[in-house]
DNA sequence: CTTTCAATAGCATTTTAATGCGATGTTATC
DNA sequence: GATAACATCGCATTAAAATGCTATTGAAAG
């Protein structure tokens, strides 16, 4: 048995969540609030959630503000995007401030109550639509017009590992010249003039 | 109704959902074979499949790899992993590598179908513990010890979009000694000695 | 009211990185 | 057998970054 904060300014929909999700035997509603504000307000020992299922869209905020107070104050609940929001920077910020979920709006109840019954067995509930982004973050953008040689891959990987110049002849085992060579060379084929460039495309998976 | 492809070793599990799936009206089970040098052989333009359902853990190959074999051959399918595995690095490489989802083998039946129709809807099929694991990837690992002030926060987020001491000087409008100044905080605090480590710890989520 | 820390700034020095130019040998490809 | 792409190396110069030291101001914490 959970228990179970919603936070959700839509009157509607949270009487229906709550109505629905405190019937079920995993779940005791103990809180069921309209605001971060409200929530922290009446936050207490005695109603300490295990799981916050909250909207992103509350008015006045960022969405991934109100993850980092939330887990400011519980380090060790499960916090619950809901929302009708599926661009990809909201999901990234989001789950960069620790939510362990991310549900659209518009899945039906009994949907809700299966992806939150995921967090009890050590997953994390997420709408397929989420999943697809997410996933496609990881996947390389677009192919480079100019692809690397294997060597200049070697020193771009070296590059990320934050080694010097120095460090990557010897390394190889090739001179300093060779190494900057090889870098001017991926500086032209990136179209960009400093390692930190390098770095950063190669981290956001554009090489 | 979509074209469906099997690619499992295990005979007798390739065997229960060449059969279970087979019967469903969204899919047709063009392929099922035990190996990627099986599928590429049989494949032709009647076969070919619009989802691929494949083993990852199919001998001697790394299963990222068998992804990208895949993929260029048919850049326009879903590849979706199944596998017992469930560790970090092995996902990622697979998502990677172009994966449009992973699902875990323990899966019933029923569940695997489900996950597969929402390909149709443009979502990815992912297994609860899979998104975890994700879902954590974009989480930093670790609070730092020595938490940066504001604006040596931004002046990293400057660093990551490749900008110089000089540009960032004029950026937020201090002189440049201000900004070496910065940085050499940042570096004391994140125990690093150059503009590519902080680039590194950051996109990694180490921030 | 002192101590601490963030933010600002300056100056000097050394190290590293970026770039221009030229060069040789190998391996594919046409 | 020319052409192109890759990998290697050298020298020189300029630009940028890293680091050592010092110092002022304001705000927060004790």
């Amino acid at each position: 048995m959970k228990n179970l904060a919603i936070i959700e300014d839509d009157e509607e929909l949270r009487g229906m969540l709550y109505k629905f999700l405190n019937h079920q035997d995993e779940f005791r509603c103990t809180m069921s609030v309209n605001s971060i504000e409200a929530f922290l307000k009446e936050l207490n020992e005695e109603n300490a959630p295990d799981i916050i299922l909250s909207d992103i869209g509350l008015p006045g905020r960022q969405g991934d503000e109100s993850i980092r107070m939330i887990k400011d104050k519980l380090p060790n609940s499960d916090v619950v995007m809901l929302t009708v929001h599926d661009d990809a920077e909201r999901i990234f910020k989001c789950l960069q401030g620790g939510a362990s979920g991310y549900l659209l709006k518009n899945s039906p109840l009994e949907e809700i109550k299966h992806y939150l019954s995921i967090l009890s067995i050590g997953g994390s509930p997420m709408s397929p639509r989420i999943a697809r982004k997410v996933i496609e973050y990881f996947q390389p953008k677009k192919k480079l017009e100019k692809p690397l040689s294997e060597r200049e891959y070697d020193i771009v990987l070296a590059l990320v590992e934050g080694l010097s110049y120095k460090m990557i002849a010897d390394k190889y085992d090739i001179s300093l010249d060779t190494v900057r060579q090889h870098i001017r060379n991926v500086y032209r084929k990136l179209n960009v003039n400093s390692k930190g460039e390098v770095i950063t495309k190669k981290l956001r998976g554009e090489i």
